[in-house]
DNA sequence: CGCGATTTGTGCACGCCTTCACAAGCGCCT
DNA sequence: AGGCGCTTGTGAAGGCGTGCACAAATCGCG
C-alpha cells in the first residue's frame, strides 16, 4: 500500500490513513451529492460478481454520463486502471472512507408521526451504515411506544440523551412549527449534521449543516413539467415533444 | 388586467390565460426548484396578514439570496411594485399558475410499505394540491386494505386505472428489485411524471421525466460534512471551523 | 408639484460544473 | 518484444447559476 503517488493527487486511501489526516482538500459539492449513488451501484455491481467495473459501466448504473464519473473519481485520487477499468472492491472502500461511512454514526430521529413511523423503520437507514439510537417525541401518548426495538421518549430527554448518546446527526420529521425548536435543542447538544423533513427553512449557526427534504416540493416540481408538457403538445408543432433533461436527483 | 406589458417579459399572468397560450419559455431548473419555497413562504406570510412582501422579506423567510429572488421572480415577468414589494396574494395565484397547482393533478401510489403507508397518509400532498386517488401492491395480503379512505389495490389493475383516472403523476415506494417494472407499467399507461423513492435508476423514454428521492443518500452525505468537520477540528488551527455553506435544500 | 426614500428589475462579471476530446498508460495477443 | 485496442485521467471550452451594484420606477410627504 506504499504505491508512490504521482502527479496532483490528493485524498487519502483507506490504508494510507495515518493519524487524523487532514483528509478532503475541497471536493465539489455536486461530487459530493453523486458518490453515494456511485457506491449503491458499485455495491450492485459487486453482488453480480463482476470484480472491475469501467467508467462507461459504472456510469451506466448511476445514471450519470461517464465523463462526469470520471472526473468525479478522479477528484478523490482514485486508483483505475487504464484499460481496464477501477476495482469494485477497492472503489468501495475509497468511497466509503471518504464519505466517512466506515464509522458509523449515531443518528436521531424526533417526531413520530406518519413519516417519522416510517423513517423509524426504514431498512435502508441501516442497511447503509446509519443506526438510528434514539427516538423522541413531544405527544406524552407516543412516549412509551417501541419501535424497531427502540422506546419513544420524551423531547424533554432529547438534549441529555444527544449528548450522552455523541448524536451526530438528527432528523426532523416532526410538524413545521414544532421544527425549529428541534433544531436548536439538537445544535445546544452538539449535533452538528441535520435532515429536516419539515416544510420550513431552518435558521442554525454556520457550522451545522442543513438538508432539506420536502415531499410537495418534489411533487410540485413534477407539476411543473406536466404543465409545461401539456401546453407544448397542445401546440400546433410537435406531438410527443423530445423534452431535454428527465432524471433529475436529489442534491443541491 | 389588460396592463400593457413592456419590454421582452414573458409569461402569462393566471388572467391572460388565452386559450391554451404556448407558456413557460425556459425557466431556469434552479428556479423552478426554488419556486415552491417560495409559494410556502407566501402561503405563511398570507396567513400573517400581511399585504406585501419585499423581496428581501420574502427571501428570508424563503432561505435565499433576495437577489436570487428578485431574479428568479422577474423570469415569470412577475408582479412587483417598485418601492413597495410584491402583492403576495396576486404573487401566490402567479406562481401556483406557473406550476400547473390550479389544476389538481391525480397522484397514484405503487409500494405501501413502510414508506408508502406514511406518503399515503402524508397531509403536506392534499393540503399543497394533490390528490393521491389509486394505491397500489403486489403483496396480496396488503391488497383489501383500507389507507385514508383507499383501498388498496392489486398492481395488476395500475395499468387500467392509471389511464381511466387519467393520472399523471406516479410515487414509486416499492423495493428497489421492483422500481422498474412498476416504472414501464406506469409509462405504458401515459404517465409522465415519477417520483422515486427507490434506491435505484430508472430508465424511462426521455418524455418522462423522473424525481428521485433517497433517504440514505442523503444522510451519506450529511456523513460526508461530519467526516470532514471531524477531521478539520482534529488539526491544530481551528475550533469551530467557519465552515462555508449549510442549509442546503433539495433540487437538481 | 417636486423631492427623497424605498424597492424592483437587470446588466455584468465571476466561479462552478459539465462536456468534449485526446494524450497517457495498461494489458493482451501475436 | 512489439504493437494494438481499450480505458483512464485531464486540459480546455462552453454553459449555467449566483451575486453585486445600480438604474428605473413608484409612493408618500411637504
Amino acid at each position: 500500500m506504499s504505491q508512490q503517488r504521482h502527479g496532483v493527487t490528493p485524498g487519502n486511501a483507506p490504508g494510507d490513513r495515518a493519524g487524523a489526516v487532514p483528509a478532503f482538500p475541497d471536493l465539489p459539492e455536486a461530487t459530493i451529492a453523486r458518490l453515494p449513488e456511485y457506491l449503491r451501484a458499485l455495491h450492485n455491481l459487486g453482488d453480480s460478481g463482476s470484480d472491475t467495473i469501467s467508467s462507461e459501466g459504472l456510469a451506466a448504473a448511476a445514471g450519470v454520463n461517464s465523463a462526469k464519473l470520471r472526473k468525479d473519481l478522479s477528484h478523490l485520487g482514485s486508483y483505475g486502471t487504464r484499460g481496464v477499468g477501477y476495482d469494485v472492491t477497492l472503489l468501495i472502500e475509497q468511497i466509503e472512507y471518504v464519505l466517512g461511512l466506515d464509522q458509523r454514526r449515531a443518528v436521531c430521529l424526533v417526531g413520530l408521526g406518519n413519516l417519522g413511523h416510517a423513517l423509524a423503520g426504514y431498512d435502508g437507514f441501516a442497511s447503509r451504515g446509519f443506526k438510528i439510537v434514539a427516538l423522541f417525541d413531544a405527544d406524552e401518548a407516543k412516549v412509551g411506544e417501541q419501535i424497531q426495538g427502540l422506546t419513544v421518549r420524551h423531547i424533554e430527554e432529547l438534549g441529555r440523551v444527544a449528548v450522552e448518546e455523541n448524536i451526530a446527526i438528527g432528523v426532523i420529521a416532526t410538524p413545521a412549527r414544532a421544527a425549529q425548536a428541534v433544531a436548536d435543542v439538537l445544535v445546544d447538544a452538539g449535533v452538528t449534521s441535520i435532515l429536516n423533513f419539515a416544510p420550513c427553512v431552518l435558521s442554525v449557526p454556520a457550522n451545522v449543516d442543513v438538508r432539506k427534504v420536502d415531499l410537495a416540493i418534489e411533487l410540485q416540481i413534477l407539476s411543473f413539467h406536466e404543465h409545461r408538457k401539456a401546453s407544448l403538445t397542445a401546440l400546433p408543432g410537435g406531438r410527443s415533444a423530445p423534452a431535454a433533461g428527465n432524471q433529475e436527483a436529489v442534491g443541491s
